[in-house]
DNA sequence: ATAATCTTTAGAGCTAACTCTAGGTCAAGT
DNA sequence: ACTTGACCTAGAGTTAGCTCTAAAGATTAT
């Protein structure tokens, strides 16, 4: 039922000094301390961690996070607050994984040019693949229209 | 045909600061000078940015770039190397978007609740609504299961 | 021509998020 | 009782990635 803060980072993969140093941050206000002083985990503790991890997974600082907890602290006036900030969490992801796909195609394009370089050697790769090169137009040139347009 | 470091950050939406601190890393050895010692960006250097805005946003730091660039300055000999290190960000990037995904229905379940709570009070809402109590034991109970599978 | 704007370098400063150290306390095993 | 190992606090140190400053030279607009 309780945690000590060694078996809370073997758990979560953090270190027992990043705990601490979250804790000093403010983002884990609900740990409390047996009659030594060692910290005591709970099980609602833990997922308090599994969120953090989320919001950091998905990048918000430690003072975003903070910014939740102390709404949380404070009550339910702050509930449209916290409602507010995972909508706005949530649109921020998907414009992530957006460019996540958009850097996969890249990617791949890296992938199936050097290895084709690497079978048959660079020259004629064009005339031999020109559906890599079709490829590289569409990523590439995309691309670059898209800057332009911005700074124009 | 050539931009000046002006341009390029507007451009690219880095600094111009930015751009100079990237040269200094080794990630700009193709930038050239003109006469009066200012760099002329040519648009096979915006390419090169475009990559390096890749690799950055998948995670990889500046170091492992500046390794793809050291390769790629060193010839053909490095063909293989500079494959693998796609393919390795590949799997790095497929993980990173599962990963997203899952952030994506801790995220979800929150506005859900946070939406039914504020619409319609926090007395009963489990009873109220069994299919979010479901989804909170589903993303919730899951992770618990897996921290304490791999500490175990 | 001259003022305003840009760019140059070298180097200092900054922020986030850890990461570690020192010196001490606590708990479990022998 | 004693050793070993986990834990405590306060605070210093580290790393990545910028970000800014100062002083000087280059470019552009009027």
């Amino acid at each position: 039922m309780g945690y000590s803060i060694g078996q809370v980072a073997k758990k979560t993969g953090l270190t027992a000094h990043t705990l601490r140093y979250y804790e000093k941050e403010g983002l884990l206000p609900f740990v409390r301390k047996n009659g030594s002083g060692l910290r005591v985990f709970s099980d609602s503790d833990l997922g308090w961690l599994t969120l953090i991890e989320c919001l950091k997974g998905t990048g918000m600082p430690l003072k975003g996070i903070k910014q939740y907890i102390d709404w949380y602290m404070a009550g339910d006036s702050t509930l449209p607050q916290r409602l507010e900030m995972f909508k706005e969490q949530k649109s921020r992801l998907l414009e992530q994984m957006a460019q996540l796909q958009k850097h996969m195609e890249k990617i791949d394009y890296k992938i199936a040019y050097y290895e084709e370089i690497i079978a048959r050697g660079e020259q004629g790769i064009w005339e031999r693949c020109p559906e890599l090169k079709a490829e590289r137009d569409r990523i590439y040139g995309k691309m670059v229209e898209e800057k332009e347009q911005k700074s124009a």
